[in-house]
DNA sequence: GAATTGACGCGGC
DNA sequence: GGCCGCGCCAATT
């Protein structure tokens, strides 16, 4: 595992209950400014014991972007996130300006 | 090891 | 935020 996927889980792992943060804030965060991809990647190919909040990462639209191979339950991310408060439109987007995770204020 | 692909972001139009 | 193109890095083929 390198260090890069380390921060990166770490920063994911740090994100509050009942907010979101995008994959280029993620990466910002992780030390790795404008590597967003790299965020996707790494959580594409996360482990199950990995144990992160994987749903709470999002992209810079506020919509979700589900994954190559959907394991059956397409909408999951956003059962989970409506389950902590998180509120969708009839766009299937969410209100980045009010939901985004501030790690300055939490 | 080169080419391809992929949970994306950002600047332009 | 709709679509297009470019950039970036890692995993896969």
């Amino acid at each position: 595992m390198s260090d890069s996927h380390k921060r990166i889980l770490q920063v994911v792992n740090a994100i509050p209950p009942g907010r979101v943060a995008t994959y280029g804030q993620v990466a910002q965060l992780a030390g790795l400014p404008r590597r967003a991809r790299l965020v996707g990647t790494v959580l594409a190919n996360l482990d199950e014991s990995e144990q992160v909040p994987w749903h709470r990462v999002i992209n810079a639209r506020g919509a979700i972007s589900e994954r190559s191979s959907l394991g059956g339950s397409e909408d999951y991310q956003r059962i989970l996130l409506e389950a902590e408060g998180i509120v969708f439109d009839e766009r299937d987007t969410i209100e980045l300006s009010r939901y985004r995770w501030k790690p300055d204020n939490q």
